[in-house]
DNA sequence: TGCTATACTCTAACAGCGTTAGAGAAGGCA
DNA sequence: TGCCTTCTCTAACGCTGTTAGAGTATAGCA
Protein backbone atom coordinates (compact mmCIF):
# COMPACT_ATOMS: atom_id res chain seq x y z
CA UNK A 1 0.00 0.00 0.00
CA UNK A 2 2.72 2.76 1.31
CA UNK A 3 4.78 4.11 -1.84
CA UNK A 4 8.44 2.80 -2.30
CA UNK A 5 11.02 4.38 -3.77
CA UNK A 6 10.75 2.19 -6.69
CA UNK A 7 7.44 2.94 -7.67
CA UNK A 8 8.38 6.75 -7.85
CA UNK A 9 10.84 6.38 -9.79
CA UNK A 10 8.72 3.91 -12.18
CA UNK A 11 6.12 5.80 -12.21
CA UNK A 12 8.09 8.96 -13.12
CA UNK A 13 9.14 7.43 -16.18
CA UNK A 14 5.51 6.58 -17.10
CA UNK A 15 4.24 9.94 -16.23
CA UNK A 16 7.34 11.26 -18.28
CA UNK A 17 5.86 9.25 -21.35
CA UNK A 18 2.72 11.04 -21.20
CA UNK A 19 3.60 14.65 -20.31
CA UNK A 20 7.26 14.94 -21.13
CA UNK A 21 10.36 16.46 -19.16
CA UNK A 22 8.50 20.01 -18.88
CA UNK A 23 5.39 18.80 -17.67
CA UNK A 24 7.11 16.97 -14.65
CA UNK A 25 6.47 18.39 -11.89
CA UNK A 26 7.08 16.77 -8.52
CA UNK A 27 3.24 17.89 -7.56
CA UNK A 28 1.99 16.29 -10.86
CA UNK A 29 4.01 13.05 -9.81
CA UNK A 30 2.95 13.30 -6.02
CA UNK A 31 -0.80 13.20 -7.68
CA UNK A 32 -0.58 10.11 -9.35
CA UNK A 33 1.06 8.16 -6.57
CA UNK A 34 -2.09 9.57 -4.34
CA UNK A 35 0.66 11.23 -1.96
CA UNK A 36 1.07 14.73 -1.50
CA UNK A 37 4.56 16.21 -3.46
CA UNK A 38 6.23 17.02 -0.12
CA UNK A 39 6.27 13.35 0.54
CA UNK A 40 8.28 12.58 -2.26
CA UNK A 41 11.50 14.25 -0.18
CA UNK A 42 11.07 11.27 2.09
CA UNK A 43 11.84 8.92 -0.93
CA UNK A 44 14.16 10.69 -2.77
CA UNK A 45 16.65 13.80 -2.02
CA UNK A 46 15.96 15.86 -4.98
CA UNK A 47 14.17 16.35 -7.63
CA UNK A 48 17.86 16.41 -9.20
CA UNK A 49 18.30 12.84 -7.86
CA UNK A 50 14.77 11.69 -9.61
CA UNK A 51 15.87 12.87 -12.46
CA UNK A 52 19.72 10.43 -12.12
CA UNK A 53 17.53 7.39 -11.01
CA UNK A 54 14.93 7.51 -13.55
CA UNK A 55 18.36 7.98 -16.24
CA UNK A 56 19.47 5.09 -15.01
CA UNK A 57 16.63 3.22 -14.77
CA UNK A 58 15.15 4.00 -18.18
CA UNK A 59 18.82 3.15 -19.82
CA UNK A 60 18.43 -0.16 -18.12
CA UNK A 61 15.01 -0.88 -19.12
CA UNK A 62 15.77 0.32 -22.40
CA UNK A 63 18.78 -1.89 -22.95
CA UNK A 64 16.59 -5.11 -21.30
CA UNK A 65 14.01 -4.73 -24.13
CA UNK A 66 16.76 -5.40 -26.71
CA UNK A 67 17.83 -8.24 -28.29
CA UNK A 68 21.01 -10.34 -27.43
CA UNK A 69 24.25 -8.83 -28.26
CA UNK A 70 24.79 -10.48 -31.65
CA UNK A 71 28.91 -12.57 -30.85
CA UNK A 72 31.23 -13.36 -33.75
CA UNK A 73 30.65 -10.29 -35.29
CA UNK A 74 33.81 -8.32 -36.82
CA UNK A 75 35.51 -5.26 -34.34
CA UNK A 76 34.50 -2.54 -36.36
CA UNK A 77 30.59 -3.92 -36.27
CA UNK A 78 30.56 -4.85 -32.84
CA UNK A 79 31.28 -1.49 -31.95
CA UNK A 80 29.14 0.00 -34.17
CA UNK A 81 26.05 -2.07 -32.74
CA UNK A 82 27.86 -0.99 -29.16
CA UNK A 83 26.96 2.77 -30.16
CA UNK A 84 23.52 1.96 -31.94
CA UNK A 85 22.45 0.64 -28.51
CA UNK A 86 23.27 3.28 -26.93
CA UNK A 87 21.75 5.98 -29.41
CA UNK A 88 18.59 3.41 -28.86
CA UNK A 89 18.41 3.27 -25.37
CA UNK A 90 18.60 7.62 -25.09
CA UNK A 91 15.26 7.43 -27.75
CA UNK A 92 13.92 4.81 -26.28
CA UNK A 93 11.51 6.94 -23.87
CA UNK A 94 10.26 10.79 -24.55
CA UNK A 95 12.55 13.40 -23.59
CA UNK A 96 15.23 10.25 -22.59
CA UNK A 97 17.82 12.07 -24.30
CA UNK A 98 17.39 15.34 -21.95
CA UNK A 99 16.84 13.55 -19.09
CA UNK A 100 20.38 11.04 -19.54
CA UNK A 101 22.52 13.59 -21.02
CA UNK A 102 21.69 16.03 -17.95
CA UNK A 103 22.77 13.96 -15.16
CA UNK A 104 26.55 14.25 -14.57
CA UNK A 105 28.48 11.01 -15.50
CA UNK A 106 27.48 8.02 -12.91
CA UNK A 107 29.65 5.07 -11.24
CA UNK A 108 27.02 2.73 -12.80
CA UNK A 109 28.27 3.27 -16.45
CA UNK A 110 31.78 2.13 -15.36
CA UNK A 111 31.20 -1.14 -16.37
CA UNK A 112 30.01 -0.85 -19.38
CA UNK A 113 32.50 1.30 -20.93
CA UNK A 114 35.39 -0.92 -19.36
CA UNK A 115 33.70 -3.33 -21.30
CA UNK A 116 33.17 -1.34 -24.62
CA UNK A 117 37.04 -0.32 -24.37
CA UNK A 118 38.15 -4.01 -23.71
CA UNK A 119 36.74 -4.33 -27.45
CA UNK A 120 38.46 -1.73 -28.69
CA UNK A 121 42.05 -2.82 -27.36
CA UNK A 122 41.28 -6.05 -28.87
CA UNK A 123 40.88 -4.41 -32.24
CA UNK A 124 44.50 -3.19 -31.20
CA UNK A 125 43.61 0.47 -30.05
CA UNK A 126 45.71 1.60 -26.84
CA UNK A 127 43.72 2.46 -24.18
CA UNK A 128 43.75 5.91 -24.12
CA UNK A 129 42.95 6.52 -27.46
CA UNK A 130 40.01 3.97 -27.34
CA UNK A 131 38.71 6.26 -24.46
CA UNK A 132 38.99 9.51 -26.48
CA UNK A 133 37.09 7.88 -29.56
CA UNK A 134 34.59 6.29 -26.89
CA UNK A 135 33.99 10.23 -25.60
CA UNK A 136 33.91 11.59 -29.25
CA UNK A 137 31.13 9.18 -29.67
CA UNK A 138 29.42 9.53 -26.80
CA UNK A 139 28.90 13.04 -27.33
CA UNK A 140 27.91 12.36 -31.16
CA UNK A 141 25.68 10.40 -30.04
CA UNK A 142 24.15 12.51 -27.16
CA UNK A 143 23.94 15.49 -29.91
CA UNK A 144 21.97 13.25 -32.19
CA UNK A 145 19.69 12.24 -29.66
CA UNK A 146 18.47 15.56 -28.27
CA UNK A 147 18.49 16.91 -31.69
CA UNK A 148 15.90 13.88 -32.46
CA UNK A 149 13.72 14.42 -29.59
CA UNK A 150 13.63 18.16 -30.08
CA UNK A 151 12.36 17.79 -33.40
CA UNK A 152 9.68 15.41 -31.88
CA UNK A 153 9.09 17.58 -29.26
CA UNK A 154 8.42 20.45 -31.86
CA UNK A 155 5.95 18.35 -33.79
CA UNK A 156 3.69 17.66 -31.17
CA UNK A 157 3.00 20.94 -30.60
CA UNK A 158 2.49 22.09 -34.48
CA UNK A 159 2.34 18.84 -35.90
CA UNK A 160 4.19 18.74 -38.89
CA UNK A 161 3.24 21.69 -40.89
CA UNK A 162 5.46 21.27 -43.79
CA UNK A 163 3.53 23.45 -46.18
CA UNK A 164 4.31 26.49 -43.52
CA UNK A 165 7.64 25.67 -42.93
CA UNK A 166 10.63 27.18 -43.02
CA UNK A 167 11.67 24.78 -45.54
CA UNK A 168 9.41 26.48 -48.02
CA UNK A 169 11.03 30.40 -48.73
CA UNK A 170 14.04 28.29 -50.09
CA UNK A 171 13.96 30.65 -54.00
CA UNK A 172 16.95 32.40 -52.49
CA UNK A 173 18.73 29.43 -51.60
CA UNK A 174 19.33 26.75 -54.86
CA UNK A 175 21.48 24.51 -53.52
CA UNK A 176 19.32 23.95 -50.28
CA UNK A 177 16.30 24.10 -52.45
CA UNK A 178 17.75 21.11 -54.44
CA UNK A 179 19.02 19.17 -51.57
CA UNK A 180 15.50 19.18 -49.92
CA UNK A 181 13.69 18.31 -53.15
CA UNK A 182 16.06 15.59 -53.62
CA UNK A 183 15.72 14.73 -49.76
CA UNK A 184 11.56 14.25 -50.15
CA UNK A 185 12.00 11.82 -53.11
CA UNK A 186 13.39 8.78 -51.84
CA UNK A 187 11.53 8.20 -48.13
CA UNK A 188 12.56 4.79 -47.05
CA UNK A 189 10.84 2.49 -44.06
CA UNK A 190 13.28 1.78 -41.85
CA UNK A 191 13.93 -1.80 -39.94
CA UNK A 192 11.29 -1.22 -37.19
CA UNK A 193 13.07 -0.21 -33.99
CA UNK A 194 16.37 0.87 -35.43
CA UNK A 195 17.31 4.58 -36.13
CA UNK A 196 16.62 5.34 -40.26
CA UNK A 197 19.79 4.42 -42.10
CA UNK A 198 19.54 7.69 -43.47
CA UNK A 199 19.44 9.43 -40.24
CA UNK A 200 21.48 11.87 -38.12
CA UNK A 201 22.80 9.41 -36.49
CA UNK A 202 22.85 6.61 -39.04
CA UNK A 203 25.06 9.03 -41.66
CA UNK A 204 27.70 10.38 -39.04
CA UNK A 205 28.11 6.87 -37.52
CA UNK A 206 29.13 5.55 -40.87
CA UNK A 207 31.45 8.36 -41.29
CA UNK A 208 33.26 7.73 -38.62
CA UNK A 209 33.34 3.91 -38.40
CA UNK A 210 35.35 4.50 -41.81
CA UNK A 211 37.11 7.26 -40.36
CA UNK A 212 37.62 4.15 -37.27
CA UNK A 213 38.55 1.29 -40.12
CA UNK A 214 41.24 3.35 -41.40
CA UNK A 215 43.17 4.09 -37.79
CA UNK A 216 42.62 0.78 -37.07
CA UNK A 217 44.59 -0.79 -40.17
CA UNK A 218 47.29 2.06 -39.74
CA UNK A 219 47.56 0.83 -35.86
CA UNK A 220 47.56 -3.03 -37.68
CA UNK A 221 50.26 -2.08 -39.91
CA UNK A 222 52.82 -0.01 -36.97
CA UNK A 223 52.24 -3.25 -34.74
CA UNK A 224 53.31 -5.89 -37.11
CA UNK A 225 56.50 -4.17 -38.33
CA UNK A 226 57.31 -3.24 -34.73
CA UNK A 227 57.18 -6.91 -34.47
CA UNK A 228 59.34 -7.46 -37.61
CA UNK A 229 61.95 -5.27 -36.09
CA UNK A 230 62.11 -6.65 -33.35
CA UNK A 231 62.62 -10.26 -34.59
CA UNK A 232 64.74 -9.32 -37.33
CA UNK B 1 18.03 56.94 -21.38
CA UNK B 2 15.00 54.69 -22.53
CA UNK B 3 16.28 51.37 -22.70
CA UNK B 4 15.78 49.85 -26.32
CA UNK B 5 15.59 46.31 -27.53
CA UNK B 6 19.14 45.57 -27.86
CA UNK B 7 20.20 46.67 -25.24
CA UNK B 8 18.13 44.14 -23.68
CA UNK B 9 19.82 41.31 -25.66
CA UNK B 10 23.03 42.87 -24.91
CA UNK B 11 22.48 43.24 -21.25
CA UNK B 12 21.56 39.17 -21.62
CA UNK B 13 24.24 38.36 -22.67
CA UNK B 14 26.59 40.08 -20.57
CA UNK B 15 24.46 38.60 -17.97
CA UNK B 16 24.76 35.36 -19.11
CA UNK B 17 28.27 35.47 -18.87
CA UNK B 18 28.30 36.25 -15.00
CA UNK B 19 25.44 33.98 -14.15
CA UNK B 20 24.68 31.38 -16.29
CA UNK B 21 22.00 30.52 -18.11
CA UNK B 22 19.94 28.97 -14.82
CA UNK B 23 20.41 32.46 -13.17
CA UNK B 24 19.60 34.44 -16.00
CA UNK B 25 15.95 35.31 -14.97
CA UNK B 26 13.88 37.94 -16.40
CA UNK B 27 14.03 39.68 -12.41
CA UNK B 28 17.49 39.63 -11.94
CA UNK B 29 17.93 40.86 -15.84
CA UNK B 30 15.54 44.05 -15.48
CA UNK B 31 17.23 44.95 -12.32
CA UNK B 32 20.67 45.00 -14.22
CA UNK B 33 18.86 47.19 -17.02
CA UNK B 34 17.29 49.46 -13.80
CA UNK B 35 13.94 48.49 -15.14
CA UNK B 36 10.93 46.78 -13.80
CA UNK B 37 10.48 42.89 -14.72
CA UNK B 38 7.13 43.09 -16.32
CA UNK B 39 8.58 46.08 -18.64
CA UNK B 40 11.15 43.73 -20.25
CA UNK B 41 7.81 41.98 -22.01
CA UNK B 42 7.46 45.92 -24.04
CA UNK B 43 10.44 45.04 -25.63
CA UNK B 44 10.40 41.51 -25.94
CA UNK B 45 7.20 39.05 -26.56
CA UNK B 46 8.84 36.03 -24.42
CA UNK B 47 11.82 34.20 -22.34
CA UNK B 48 11.82 31.89 -25.29
CA UNK B 49 11.97 35.43 -27.86
CA UNK B 50 14.57 36.58 -25.90
CA UNK B 51 16.89 33.99 -25.52
CA UNK B 52 16.42 33.38 -29.57
CA UNK B 53 17.41 36.73 -29.75
CA UNK B 54 20.74 36.44 -27.45
CA UNK B 55 21.53 33.35 -29.45
CA UNK B 56 21.24 35.22 -32.86
CA UNK B 57 23.16 38.09 -31.59
CA UNK B 58 25.79 35.43 -29.42
CA UNK B 59 26.63 33.70 -32.78
CA UNK B 60 26.71 36.93 -34.89
CA UNK B 61 29.20 38.63 -32.21
CA UNK B 62 31.78 35.41 -31.95
CA UNK B 63 32.06 34.81 -36.05
CA UNK B 64 32.71 38.83 -36.06
CA UNK B 65 35.61 38.38 -33.99
CA UNK B 66 37.17 35.66 -35.79
CA UNK B 67 39.84 36.25 -38.49
CA UNK B 68 38.88 36.25 -42.01
CA UNK B 69 37.93 33.03 -43.52
CA UNK B 70 41.36 31.38 -45.08
CA UNK B 71 40.82 31.43 -49.01
CA UNK B 72 42.59 28.55 -51.08
CA UNK B 73 42.56 25.59 -48.63
CA UNK B 74 41.68 22.11 -49.89
CA UNK B 75 38.19 21.32 -49.77
CA UNK B 76 38.34 19.29 -46.82
CA UNK B 77 40.23 21.69 -44.91
CA UNK B 78 37.70 24.24 -45.72
CA UNK B 79 34.99 22.08 -44.45
CA UNK B 80 36.66 21.65 -41.68
CA UNK B 81 37.52 25.23 -40.93
CA UNK B 82 33.69 26.19 -41.35
CA UNK B 83 32.64 23.28 -39.01
CA UNK B 84 35.41 24.55 -36.55
CA UNK B 85 34.42 28.09 -36.42
CA UNK B 86 30.38 26.91 -35.92
CA UNK B 87 31.82 24.83 -32.50
CA UNK B 88 33.80 27.91 -31.55
CA UNK B 89 30.96 30.02 -32.08
CA UNK B 90 28.72 27.81 -29.93
CA UNK B 91 31.30 27.49 -26.83
CA UNK B 92 32.45 31.45 -26.86
CA UNK B 93 29.99 32.34 -24.29
CA UNK B 94 29.11 30.66 -21.23
CA UNK B 95 26.25 28.10 -21.56
CA UNK B 96 26.25 29.41 -25.20
CA UNK B 97 25.42 25.34 -26.27
CA UNK B 98 22.41 25.38 -24.52
CA UNK B 99 21.21 28.79 -25.86
CA UNK B 100 22.20 28.09 -29.71
CA UNK B 101 20.68 24.79 -29.11
CA UNK B 102 17.40 25.58 -27.29
CA UNK B 103 16.04 27.38 -29.90
CA UNK B 104 14.22 26.61 -33.54
CA UNK B 105 16.03 26.86 -36.54
CA UNK B 106 15.72 30.39 -37.57
CA UNK B 107 15.64 31.28 -41.15
CA UNK B 108 18.49 33.38 -40.56
CA UNK B 109 21.03 30.90 -40.55
CA UNK B 110 19.99 29.51 -44.42
CA UNK B 111 22.02 32.11 -46.12
CA UNK B 112 25.02 30.79 -43.83
CA UNK B 113 24.10 26.93 -44.59
CA UNK B 114 23.30 27.76 -48.35
CA UNK B 115 26.87 28.59 -48.25
CA UNK B 116 28.25 25.75 -46.89
CA UNK B 117 26.90 23.71 -49.17
CA UNK B 118 28.14 25.24 -51.91
CA UNK B 119 31.28 24.19 -50.63
CA UNK B 120 30.77 20.52 -50.76
CA UNK B 121 28.81 20.52 -53.99
CA UNK B 122 32.05 21.90 -55.66
CA UNK B 123 33.95 19.24 -54.16
CA UNK B 124 31.38 16.58 -55.96
CA UNK B 125 28.87 16.09 -53.47
CA UNK B 126 25.26 16.25 -54.75
CA UNK B 127 23.60 18.85 -52.77
CA UNK B 128 20.92 16.07 -50.55
CA UNK B 129 23.96 13.93 -49.06
CA UNK B 130 25.95 17.69 -48.52
CA UNK B 131 22.65 18.53 -46.61
CA UNK B 132 22.91 15.01 -44.87
CA UNK B 133 26.27 15.29 -43.89
CA UNK B 134 26.35 18.73 -42.16
CA UNK B 135 23.51 18.24 -40.44
CA UNK B 136 24.74 15.47 -39.07
CA UNK B 137 27.66 17.41 -38.38
CA UNK B 138 25.77 19.65 -36.57
CA UNK B 139 24.33 17.44 -34.63
CA UNK B 140 28.01 16.54 -33.54
CA UNK B 141 28.75 19.94 -33.06
CA UNK B 142 26.07 20.66 -30.24
CA UNK B 143 26.84 17.48 -28.81
CA UNK B 144 30.10 18.37 -28.13
CA UNK B 145 29.61 21.86 -27.25
CA UNK B 146 27.01 20.99 -24.94
CA UNK B 147 29.23 18.69 -22.88
CA UNK B 148 32.18 20.93 -22.70
CA UNK B 149 30.00 23.40 -21.14
CA UNK B 150 28.13 21.06 -19.07
CA UNK B 151 31.45 20.06 -18.03
CA UNK B 152 32.68 23.65 -17.12
CA UNK B 153 29.62 24.43 -15.21
CA UNK B 154 30.09 21.24 -13.22
CA UNK B 155 33.98 22.61 -12.45
CA UNK B 156 32.25 25.61 -11.35
CA UNK B 157 30.61 24.67 -8.70
CA UNK B 158 33.11 21.75 -7.48
CA UNK B 159 36.69 22.74 -9.14
CA UNK B 160 38.10 20.60 -10.11
CA UNK B 161 38.50 17.93 -7.34
CA UNK B 162 41.06 15.28 -9.14
CA UNK B 163 41.37 13.38 -6.10
CA UNK B 164 37.67 12.33 -4.59
CA UNK B 165 36.45 11.94 -8.30
CA UNK B 166 34.82 9.58 -10.35
CA UNK B 167 38.35 8.57 -12.19
CA UNK B 168 39.73 7.57 -8.87
CA UNK B 169 38.09 3.93 -7.72
CA UNK B 170 39.17 2.23 -11.23
CA UNK B 171 40.81 -0.97 -9.67
CA UNK B 172 38.29 -2.82 -10.71
CA UNK B 173 38.28 -1.89 -14.42
CA UNK B 174 41.78 -1.57 -16.04
CA UNK B 175 41.47 -0.50 -19.45
CA UNK B 176 39.41 2.41 -18.25
CA UNK B 177 42.57 2.61 -15.66
CA UNK B 178 44.96 2.28 -18.30
CA UNK B 179 43.62 5.17 -20.62
CA UNK B 180 43.04 7.95 -17.84
CA UNK B 181 46.36 7.20 -17.01
CA UNK B 182 48.13 7.91 -20.50
CA UNK B 183 46.13 10.43 -20.57
CA UNK B 184 47.25 12.70 -17.85
CA UNK B 185 50.46 11.87 -18.58
CA UNK B 186 50.44 13.99 -21.96
CA UNK B 187 49.19 17.41 -21.62
CA UNK B 188 49.87 19.36 -24.61
CA UNK B 189 48.82 23.28 -24.76
CA UNK B 190 45.99 23.89 -27.29
CA UNK B 191 46.59 26.92 -29.60
CA UNK B 192 44.86 30.16 -28.24
CA UNK B 193 41.17 30.27 -28.85
CA UNK B 194 40.98 27.25 -30.65
CA UNK B 195 40.09 23.59 -29.42
CA UNK B 196 42.54 21.34 -28.12
CA UNK B 197 43.51 18.69 -30.34
CA UNK B 198 42.82 16.31 -27.92
CA UNK B 199 39.16 17.77 -27.40
CA UNK B 200 36.24 15.13 -28.41
CA UNK B 201 35.74 17.66 -30.96
CA UNK B 202 38.56 17.79 -32.82
CA UNK B 203 38.99 14.06 -32.87
CA UNK B 204 35.46 12.75 -33.92
CA UNK B 205 35.85 15.52 -36.71
CA UNK B 206 39.13 13.86 -37.98
CA UNK B 207 37.33 10.92 -37.36
CA UNK B 208 34.66 12.50 -39.73
CA UNK B 209 36.76 14.34 -41.92
CA UNK B 210 39.08 11.34 -43.00
CA UNK B 211 35.69 9.37 -43.84
CA UNK B 212 34.25 12.36 -45.92
CA UNK B 213 37.60 12.33 -47.84
CA UNK B 214 36.92 8.70 -48.65
CA UNK B 215 33.56 9.41 -49.98
CA UNK B 216 34.75 12.33 -52.05
CA UNK B 217 37.29 10.08 -53.63
CA UNK B 218 35.13 7.84 -54.53
CA UNK B 219 32.00 9.96 -55.95
CA UNK B 220 35.29 11.72 -57.94
CA UNK B 221 35.74 8.02 -59.30
CA UNK B 222 32.53 7.68 -60.08
CA UNK B 223 32.02 11.01 -62.38
CA UNK B 224 35.07 10.70 -63.87
CA UNK B 225 33.46 6.89 -65.02
CA UNK B 226 30.51 8.15 -65.99
CA UNK B 227 32.24 10.91 -68.25
CA UNK B 228 34.10 8.14 -70.02
CA UNK B 229 31.14 6.22 -70.53
CA UNK B 230 29.35 9.28 -72.11
CA UNK B 231 32.51 10.00 -74.69
CA UNK B 232 33.97 6.58 -75.71
C1' DT C 1 0.32 -5.18 27.73
C1' DG C 2 2.64 -0.77 27.07
C1' DC C 3 6.85 1.91 25.04
C1' DT C 4 9.53 3.31 21.59
C1' DA C 5 11.52 3.71 17.21
C1' DT C 6 11.06 3.48 12.37
C1' DA C 7 8.58 4.31 8.16
C1' DC C 8 5.71 7.05 5.85
C1' DT C 9 2.51 10.81 5.21
C1' DC C 10 0.37 15.21 5.98
C1' DT C 11 -0.69 20.62 6.00
C1' DA C 12 1.14 25.15 5.80
C1' DA C 13 4.15 27.96 4.01
C1' DC C 14 8.32 30.26 1.64
C1' DA C 15 10.91 32.25 -2.01
C1' DG C 16 11.40 32.30 -6.55
C1' DC C 17 9.85 31.91 -11.36
C1' DG C 18 7.43 33.57 -15.98
C1' DT C 19 3.63 36.19 -17.02
C1' DT C 20 -0.75 39.27 -17.19
C1' DA C 21 -3.74 43.27 -16.11
C1' DG C 22 -4.05 47.69 -16.04
C1' DA C 23 -2.80 52.21 -14.81
C1' DG C 24 0.48 56.14 -15.48
C1' DA C 25 4.17 59.45 -17.15
C1' DA C 26 6.72 61.78 -21.07
C1' DG C 27 6.97 63.59 -25.58
C1' DG C 28 5.51 64.52 -30.57
C1' DC C 29 1.84 66.19 -33.24
C1' DA C 30 -3.02 67.67 -34.63
C1' DT D 1 -5.63 71.93 -25.88
C1' DG D 2 -6.12 66.90 -26.53
C1' DC D 3 -4.75 62.57 -28.55
C1' DC D 4 -1.53 58.88 -29.60
C1' DT D 5 2.61 56.43 -29.26
C1' DT D 6 6.34 54.93 -26.37
C1' DC D 7 8.00 53.32 -22.35
C1' DT D 8 7.51 52.34 -17.49
C1' DC D 9 5.28 51.14 -13.22
C1' DT D 10 2.74 48.35 -9.17
C1' DA D 11 -0.02 44.49 -7.95
C1' DA D 12 -1.00 40.16 -8.52
C1' DC D 13 -1.75 35.23 -10.42
C1' DG D 14 -0.51 30.54 -10.80
C1' DC D 15 3.10 27.77 -10.97
C1' DT D 16 7.63 25.73 -9.44
C1' DG D 17 11.02 23.24 -6.09
C1' DT D 18 11.64 23.02 -1.33
C1' DT D 19 11.52 23.33 4.03
C1' DA D 20 9.45 23.02 8.74
C1' DG D 21 7.26 20.45 11.61
C1' DA D 22 3.55 17.77 13.21
C1' DG D 23 0.95 13.33 12.81
C1' DT D 24 -0.14 8.27 12.15
C1' DA D 25 0.51 3.44 11.57
C1' DT D 26 3.18 -0.56 12.27
C1' DA D 27 6.74 -3.51 14.03
C1' DG D 28 9.83 -4.95 17.69
C1' DC D 29 10.84 -5.27 22.26
C1' DA D 30 10.50 -4.87 27.43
Amino acid sequence: MTVTRDDVVQTAIQLLQEVGLDGLTLRRLAKELGISAPTLYWHVKDKRELLDLMSEAMVRLAREKMPPFPADLPWDETIAEGLRRQYEAMVAYRDGARVVAGNRPTEASLPGIEQFLKLWVAAGFPPNEALAYTLSLGDFITGCALEHQAEMERRRIQPVDQSASLWEKLDAYPTLQAAVATRLGRIIPAPPGRPHPNSNFERGLRLMMTGLRLRQAELAAEQQKAALQARP
